[in-house]
RNA sequence: GUGGGUGUAGUUCAGCGGUUAGAGCGUCAGAUUGUGGCUCUGAAUGUCGUGGGUUCGAUUCCCACCAUCCACCCCA
């Protein structure tokens, strides 16, 4: 085997493909219900966006993008994640003059970081994600979380587990940094190095830090919640009341801090715990000063991000069965050359009628035909063979009652059609 | 970027310093006359990851490289 895919990428071969498309069918269906419309985006863009939309201080920017200049000389960037582009195409397209809010989702959206991959983290994965635009009002972001916690039960998920937070605003977002930087100052040298360069620029970022030793010294660390100004403290109550309200089980964990700057008030992760470990599975939150920091008008913003792979890794994880759909419908068998072109037609007036129909392409006996048939999991099988063509009819098999009828040739696509519920 | 595990048939894995490297699953073909699922029989397929070293001899031992998996970091 000389030619592989690249480190970090994953096929979805033909005898996968169709959990892909249930958990993107459930997507689809959910966000019609929620009044969510799909967008697609390009899946480059120019670097700038992401510096200025994601944040240059995040380690998405600083070390995991798929950055290269084109032949026109223009730095561009491989998506890292799908909310910046939409946004881009917001101010584009000018749908900011459009009736408020804008609620939109895509499906499927390629998303590329360069990293080291392991167990459910790759180097091009999809995301599933909602953006929801001019809706400031808290009972859109509980909306979102429960789209997002309604359709991985759907699936069959349990024991999934939904975090909240709230990491205020550019009002009384400094007022903290602050107070964590005083509870912070005399534990100075005993945070990791990381840490420390956090310190200044960022020093939230340090509540997610995993090292022990940075863990040991947040004891007793100030917590976000309590520097809330009015605003976001209401924010913060109201979403809580409309998680109530729409079921939504939830705990409050200030240690939600999320890995990409644009954040404001609002944010959230669903996580999972499985025999390969913890993985979240969707994150998101509110982030009402990114629209017009890429130069737009102040519009709000909330969304969340879902990753596709995971949520298969997940669903493969609690063994939960998924029903896959029968190849064809109904096969046919030929016992002979002279069968083969009338079959064909025969085949082709199947499909026309809307039956997934197959027949032999290989030049199998009728019994490997049969097995084939079996292997596909048809409900029907067609034998077209001498006795048939003589006659001009086609012998019709049950393959769960083994019961065979004759029809007419010219009748039979119309009555299979008739037999599957498609007339 | 740092650390650990693993590389043998399509796949999951055995195996051993010494003739023609195995098994399950899968694939294909048969078990009389045009008919599947179960069973039985048989067949095909491997530069034993790549390159070097030790050795009379390496798939087996050692080293390097590559690939892959996993953990950390970070995230979906």
């Amino acid at each position: 085997m000389q030619v592989q895919a690249p480190k970090g990428t994953e096929d979805v071969t033909p005898l996968q493909s169709w959990r892909w498309q249930l958990v993107e069918a459930a997507q689809r269906e959910i966000c019609a219900r929620y009044g969510y419309r799909e967008v697609r985006t390009p899946v480059f863009e120019h670097t700038e966006l992401f510096l200025r939309g994601v944040g240059d201080t995040t380690d998405v920017v600083q070390k995991e993008m798929y950055t290269f200049e084109d032949k026109g000389g223009r730095s561009v960037t491989l998506k890292p994640e799908g909310t910046a582009g939409v946004v881009r195409m917001l101010l584009e397209s000018r749908l900011y003059a459009e009736p408020m809010p804008i609620k939109t989702y895509y499906s499927n959206c390629p998303v590329f970081r360069y990293e080291k991959p392991q167990s459910g983290r790759l180097r091009e994965h999809h995301q599933f994600g909602v953006e929801a635009f001019g809706a400031p009002l808290p009972t859109v972001d509980a909306e979102q979380i429960s789209l997002a916690w309604e359709l991985l039960h759907g699936l069959g998920l349990r024991d999934l587990a939904l975090h909240i937070n709230s990491i205020g605003c550019p009002t009384c977002r400094p007022v903290y940094h602050q107070r964590l930087r005083d509870f912070l100052a005399s534990k100075l040298d005993a945070l990791c190095d990381t840490c420390k360069d956090r310190y200044e620029r960022n020093p939230m970022r340090i509540l997610d830090c995993k090292s022990p030793a940075c863990q040991a010294q947040l004891v007793g660390a100030p917590s976000v919640l309590d520097c809330l100004c009015e605003d976001c403290q209401n924010h913060f109550d109201a979403l809580q009341q409309a998680l109530g309200a729409l079921n939504v089980p939830f705990s409050i964990d200030p240690g939600i801090v999320r890995g990409l700057d644009y954040y404001t008030k609002t944010v959230f992760e669903i996580i999972g715990q499985f025999p390969v470990g913890k993985l979240t599975l969707c994150g998101g939150g509110r982030y009402d000063g990114l629209v017009e920091q890429l130069g737009g008008p102040a519009l709000s913003g909330v969304g969340f991000g879902m990753g596709t792979e995971r949520v298969l890794l997940a669903l493969a994880q609690q063994d939960i069965a998924q029903a896959e759909p029968a190849l064809v419908e109904l096969f046919l068998c030929t016992q002979n050359e002279a069968a083969r072109m009338p079959g064909l037609a025969l085949v082709k007036a199947l499909r026309d009628a809307g039956v997934h129909a197959d027949m032999d392409h290989v030049g199998r006996s009728m019994k490997a035909q049969f097995k084939f048939a079996d292997k596909c999991g048809a409900r029907l099988v067609a034998v077209l063979g001498e006795e048939e063509l003589s006659g001009g009819t086609v012998t019709l098999r049950d393959m769960q009652t083994r019961e065979e009828t004759k029809l007419s040739l010219d009748g039979a696509a119309a009555e299979v059609a008739r037999r599957l519920g498609k007339a």
